[in-house]
DNA sequence: CTTGGAATGTCAACAAGACTGACGTAAACT
DNA sequence: AGTTTACGTCAGTCTTGTTGACATTCCAAG
């Protein structure tokens, strides 16, 4: 695999590919996205709701705070999707034990139920395009999306991996 | 954990593995978009100018009717960004010779400029990804993202991709 | 040739969801 | 006691998506 390292079999990062790159980007999460969507605009919803749900759904418990860091958003976004979520039934707001500041964030069985449901869709498309692309493709593409994260949402995104595993 | 289904091996498969999927396409976007969003929001321009900025320069003399095809939104909003550009001078629209209800669109000096320094820090991102993770990641990136996408846009990227090389 | 429908693009108004800034409350820290 | 931290909220702005209404142009059927 790294047979000739030293300035000869470097077409791939030639700007025409590099341009094909971030177009498959672009094309790609439009699909990523598009079937999750569909299901939230009918319940008027709306993608920040989903990244949401999610995030609150893999880390049970989890406080603003860090809901905020992981989501990039201000707070002030965060929070009026947090509130239509909370008054809805779907998520519920715990004050800290130790340190009551905190208020700790939990999916309730509705929320959990449209989880479910959101990531089934989503999962539905990455396992046909995972398993049309073969085992060898899905540690490439994994392999990309890392090397191209921010280090925060690197650090971000292993400590997810890992605590999923 | 050992999944084994018909003799193959799908362990890249499972739902985890999926969801690690999910969230780096998630935060390997956010990473995808930061640098150009930065050069953006000084010019008091949003993603959306520079995606019309990116298929007009990518496409000269598209008509908008192409353009909202390739971008999924509805005319009225390409629309307004098209405008701000024209006012700006940074896209030129030409009304169609055969068709006088089309119009064809092209950027100015200034607006490849900008695209230029968009893209340049776009690709810079993508080049350092792509380096870091070798050609053989590369090509599954591709190949998995290709996957990814909806029919159309699959078949608007491989019309672009070979319009390219 | 005329006329009605389809296609293309523009203008106006509105909604979602991001942002900043300011402020308040409660709890924790020093 | 005073400061910092965590969270919530109000108010206002911006980008970017939406629908509705409308003008222009093309084309084809009568």
């Amino acid at each position: 695999m790294s047979d000739m390292r030293s300035g000869e079999n470097l077409l791939f990062l030639t700007d025409e590919q590099l341009r094909q790159g971030i177009e498959a980007m672009f094309f790609a999460y439009r699909g990523f996205t598009a079937d999750p969507d569909r299901i939230l605009t009918d319940l008027a919803y709306g993608r920040a709701h989903h990244r949401a749900i999610h995030f609150i759904n893999r880390a049970p418990g989890t406080t603003v705070n860090n809901l905020l860091n992981i989501l990039g958003v201000t707070k002030q976004s965060l929070n009026r999707v947090l509130r239509t979520l909370i008054t809805d039934g779907l998520v519920e707001s715990k004050v800290g034990q130790i340190d009551k500041r905190e208020r700790h964030l939990f999916l309730t069985d509705v929320g959990r139920a449209l989880e479910q449901r959101l990531s089934d869709a989503q999962r539905a498309r990455m396992r046909t395009a995972f398993r049309d692309a073969g085992p060898e493709a899905v540690a490439g593409f994994r392999r990309v999306l890392e090397a191209m994260m921010d280090v925060e949402m690197r650090h971000a995104y292993t400590r997810l991996k890992e605590s999923g595993e």
